[in-house]
DNA sequence: TAAGTGATCTCT
DNA sequence: GAGATCACTTAA
């Protein structure tokens, strides 16, 4: 039988945090390559300081305005993609940075792993582009969900900085 | 702890 | 066009 339960614009077309929480645990397939998503880190909205679209809608962050379930892939310090996926209704820029998946930690390692660059930018999560999530066999309890700040957005400020905006998959 | 690396954004 | 910034990683 096909398998085509990939997860699509209705489950991203959610508030982020909300997203997260259902996306921890998740599969990540990449051509065929299936990982389980162990971190992510929410970005919700113009008014969160950490988030690039507080800065306003530009060339680069158009994409998070956009659709949910599409990636938006940037490059971060001359040498590494960052993978995100767009959430909430179409003109709420904000979206998830996959942090971590399989036992592949770190945001530029997990894309590197994987051959994820620019090109997926602006491209929807589906069978068709190669890259696309499918949801866990069964849920992780929720206790196996842990929420720390986020990594690298001092710069936001203490208020923005100090969200627990970044979800983990404890071991269990 | 520091540096490598290049796109993007904000000034001129 | 110039300069600052940056959701990272690795090697010490």
């Amino acid at each position: 039988m096909t398998m085509s339960n990939h997860l699509e614009h209705s489950f991203f077309n959610r508030p982020v945090l909300e997203v997260a929480e259902d996306l921890i645990g998740a599969r990540l397939i990449k051509d065929g390559r299936e990982l389980t998503i162990t971190e992510l880190e929410a970005y919700d909205g113009p008014s969160d300081l950490a988030c690039h679209a507080s800065k306003g809608c530009t060339e680069r962050t158009r994409v998070m305005y956009g659709a949910a379930g599409v990636f938006y892939v940037y490059l971060c310090y001359g040498m590494y993609w960052m993978l995100n996926i767009v959430t909430g209704p179409a003109g709420y820029p904000a979206a998830l940075l996959i942090r971590g998946a399989g036992d592949i930690s770190g945001p530029g390692k997990l894309t590197k792993a994987l051959g994820i660059d620019g090109s997926y930018n602006n491209r929807p999560a589906d069978p068709k582009t190669g890259l696309y999530f499918t949801p866990p066999e069964t849920r992780p309890h929720k206790k196996l969900i842990q929420t720390t700040p986020r990594i690298g957005v001092s710069y936001a400020g203490p208020v923005w900085a100090n969200k627990p905006y970044r979800y983990l998959l404890t071991a269990g």
